[in-house]
DNA sequence: TTGAAAGCGCTAACAA
DNA sequence: TTGTTAGCGCTTTCAA
C-alpha cells in the first residue's frame, strides 16, 4: 500500500498519536507547561501541574522518545554483543552465563533508562553504525577483538573485560579469575585432593587466560604438579573428550590419576558427570568435580555438582553503574571493577565422610 | 540519587559528531544535494554525488539515526519480551529456545534494518512504554498476557502465538504444535512402542495447551492409552520427577509400565536420560526416548537423545517477515503462519535391530 | 540539476 | 508563574 501520509491530513488507516502540544491545547496551557509539569522540571503551581498530568493521563499522552533522544542529543541506547564464537551466531546465548549476563544487563541498564539493543555475534559493523549507539557492551571479546577497535575508532564507549584496560573510551568489568581458580583449589585441596588436574578450553579470552595463570601460581605455590588438558574448542564434545583425557592419568606424572577435575568451561555438569563415570570412577569417592558454570542442572546431578559462579547478575549491574557514570556525568577516567565469583560446593567436591579404602575391614 | 533531569539534560562531554551540514559545508554543496546523494535519492549528476559521498567518507561521517527516526516518524525498534515465567526474570533466555529464538530474532530484524530491544521479562509496562517501540514480540505468551493487552491497548502491534490470532494488531507465527506431536508418536509407534507416556509442564502456554490436544487425538486416533504426567512447574527439577513417575507404570492402566517417553518441556536430555537409567531401564532397550529441545547435549549422551526441534530460527525469520511487512507496507490483515517442527531421530528412540525376545533362536 | 526552507516532537533558554 | 521561540539533525517538498 502506498503510505499517503504526509501531514496535516487525517489519514484513515494510521493512529494519530496524542503529541504535547494537543495535551497543551486541550488543557488550555501552552507545550512548555505541560512539558515541565510532566518532567517534573520548572517552578509551576501545584494547580496546574496537576491539571498538566491530568489531561495527560486522560489523553492516554505518551511522550515521543525519538524526539526526546534527538533533543537529549544521546539516544539511551546500548548495544550488546557477545564477542567470543562470531562464526557461530546463536551459541553464545545458549551458555547459561551469557543468557544470564545478557538478561541482567537489559534489566539493569533499562531500570537505569537506557534500551539494551541486541546485535547479533558476527554481524558487521556497518549493521550497527547507524543505530547512533551510546555506547556498546561487548562480551567476552577475544584478544585484541575487531569489534572493539571499531567501536573505539567511533569514539563510541565501549564497556569489556580488562583485555581492554588503559585504553581511551574503553571500560571494564571483569571476573576475578585468580581469585576463582584459587578458591576453586584451595576447596578441593582442603578436602584432600593432591593431584588436580585443570581443563580449559583453547580460547584466547581474557577470562580462560587469567585462569591458566592463576592455576600456573597456585600449583607453584603449593608445590602442585601443574596439570592442564585443553579442550580444542568450546562446546560440550570437546569438553567432554578433554575430560576424558584428563582423568586418563598422565603419563609424565608417573600416570597417577588425577584426584580433582576442576572443568573451567560452559560446559552441561550432568555430561562431564557421565563422562567421569564411563570410565569407571566414582564422583565424589575417586575424583571431585568442581564446574565453573551457571547451569542449574548441577543441583539436580546425583550427586549435585559443585559449581564456580562467575555471577553474572553482579557484573551486569557492576558494568551498566560504570556506563551511567560516563554516559551521564561524563566520567572519562578510565575505570574498572573486579567482580568475586561465588564457590558453590556440593557433594560432588566433598570427600566422603569414609573414603573406600578405609570403609572395607582389615583383613 | 537526585537526577534533577530526568530525560534530555546536555551531556558534558561534547562529542564533535560530523553533521550533514559539515560535509555540505566542506563539499561546496548543500544539505539537500548531500542527503540525496548519500541516501542514492534525487536526481543527482554522477559527479557531485561522487564528490559528495567521497567527501563523507573522508569526514568519517555518520548519519544521527535519532533524527532520521524523528524525520521518518518510525523509530525502527522492535521490543522483544519473553512473556513465560515473568517472576524469574532470566529463566528464560536460559533455554536453548528461547535463547536461540532470541539471537535469531536481532540478527534477522537486524538485517531488515531493525533493531531489537531486550525487554527483560517481569519488567513493568511503565519502564517500556517511554521507548517509541514500533511493535512488540512477545515470545511464548501465557493465556492473556496481560502484557500483550497493555500493547494492543496501546496500539502497538504484536507479534506473538497463535493465542492473539484474530485480534486487531496482533500478529503470530507459531509452531505446528499438532504436527510435532503427531511426528514424535507415529516415530516412536513405527518403532514398535504401544504405550507412550506424554511429560507436559503444567503451563497456560499456548504451546502446551496445543500439544496436550494434538495428543489426545493421536491417542484417540490409534487406539492407545491416553497418558500425561504433568510436571508442576518448568525446570529440570519438576521434569524430572515427573519422568519418574511417568515410567513407575500407570496402576489405572493394569500397572503396565510405558514403552516410550515423550518429554514436551525444556529439559536437560542428559538429565532425563540420568533419570530413566536411575529407574533401572535401558534406552532404547525398555524405552524409547524423544524430547522436545534445542539442547546441544543430545546429541553428545550416551546413547544420542533424539529430539523434537521447533526451530527457533524459521520462526524468528517469518516473524520478522510478518512484522516487516506490517510496518513498511501497513498490512493492517491479521496474518500468521504456522512453522513446522523437525524431529532429529537419534538412538534413544531407535529399537534394536535384534531385540532381546527375537534374538533367542526358535526352539 | 541543485538549494532554501519547513518541519518531525520535544526541551530549555529567555521573555513577559 | 507561564508562554514564546529557537533549535536537536535529518529528509523532503517546492521553487530556482
Amino acid at each position: 500500500m502506498t503510505d499517503a501520509t504526509p501531514h496535516g491530513g487525517q489519514p484513515s488507516p494510521p493512529l494519530p498519536r496524542v503529541r504535547l502540544v494537543d495535551v497543551a491545547r486541550e488543557a488550555g496551557l501552552s507545550k512548555t507547561t505541560v512539558s515541565a509539569a510532566l518532567n517534573g522540571t520548572g517552578r509551576l503551581s501545584p494547580a496546574v501541574r496537576e491539571k498538566a498530568r491530568e489531561t495527560a493521563r486522560r489523553m492516554g499522552y505518551r511522550p515521543n522518545a525519538t524526539a526526546r533522544r534527538l533533543r537529549a542529543g544521546r539516544a539511551r541506547l546500548i548495544g550488546y554483543v557477545v564477542g567470543e564464537f562470531a562464526d557461530v551466531p546463536w551459541t553464545s546465548l545458549e551458555s547459561p552465563y551469557f543468557a544470564r549476563l545478557t538478561a541482567a544487563t537489559a534489566a539493569t541498564s533499562l531500570r537505569r533508562g537506557y534500551a539494551v539493543v541486541l546485535l547479533p555475534a558476527g554481524s558487521l559493523q556497518s549493521e550497527w553504525a547507524d543505530l547512533s549507539l551510546d555506547a556498546v557492551i561487548v562480551a567476552d571479546p577475544v584478544a585484541d577483538d575487531p569489534v572493539v577497535e571499531d567501536l573505539l575508532a567511533a569514539r563510541i564507549p565501549v564497556l569489556s573485560d580488562r583485555s581492554v584496560e588503559g585504553r581511551s573510551g574503553a571500560y571494564w568489568v571483569d571476573v576475578d579469575a585468580g581469585g576463582a581458580v584459587g578458591e576453586a583449589l584451595d576447596h578441593v585441596r582442603a578436602q584432600g585432593a593432591r593431584r588436580p588436574v585443570l581443563v580449559v578450553p583453547d580460547s584466547t579470552t581474557r577470562f580462560h587466560t587469567e585462569v591458566c595463570a592463576a592455576h600456573r601460581a597456585w600449583c607453584a605455590a603449593h608445590g602442585a604438579p601443574e596439570r592442564v588438558v585443553r579442550a580444542g574448542s568450546p562446546g560440550n564434545g570437546p569438553v567432554i573428550r578433554a575430560v576424558e583425557t584428563a582423568l586418563a592419568g598422565d603419563p609424565a606424572a608417573d600416570g597417577a590419576r588425577p584426584d580433582a577435575l576442576l572443568v573451567v568451561a560452559e560446559a552441561s555438569p550432568p555430561l562431564v558427570l557421565d563422562a567421569v563415570r564411563r570410565l569407571g570412577l566414582d564422583v565424589p569417592g575417586d575424583v571431585l568435580l568442581v564446574c565453573v558454570s551457571e547451569d542449574v542442572t548441577a543441583e539436580h546431578t546425583e550427586p549435585p555438582v559443585s559449581t564456580l559462579s562467575l555471577r553474572p547478575e553482579a557484573i551486569a549491574e557492576a558494568g551498566a553503574e560504570i556506563l551511567v557514570a560516563v554516559l551521564e556525568h561524563g566520567d572519562r577516567e578510565p575505570s574498572g571493577v573486579l567482580v568475586p565469583t561465588r564457590l558453590d560446593v556440593r557433594a560432588s567436591s566433598v570427600r566422603p565422610a569414609q573414603p573406600a579404602y578405609t570403609s572395607r575391614p582389615p583383613t
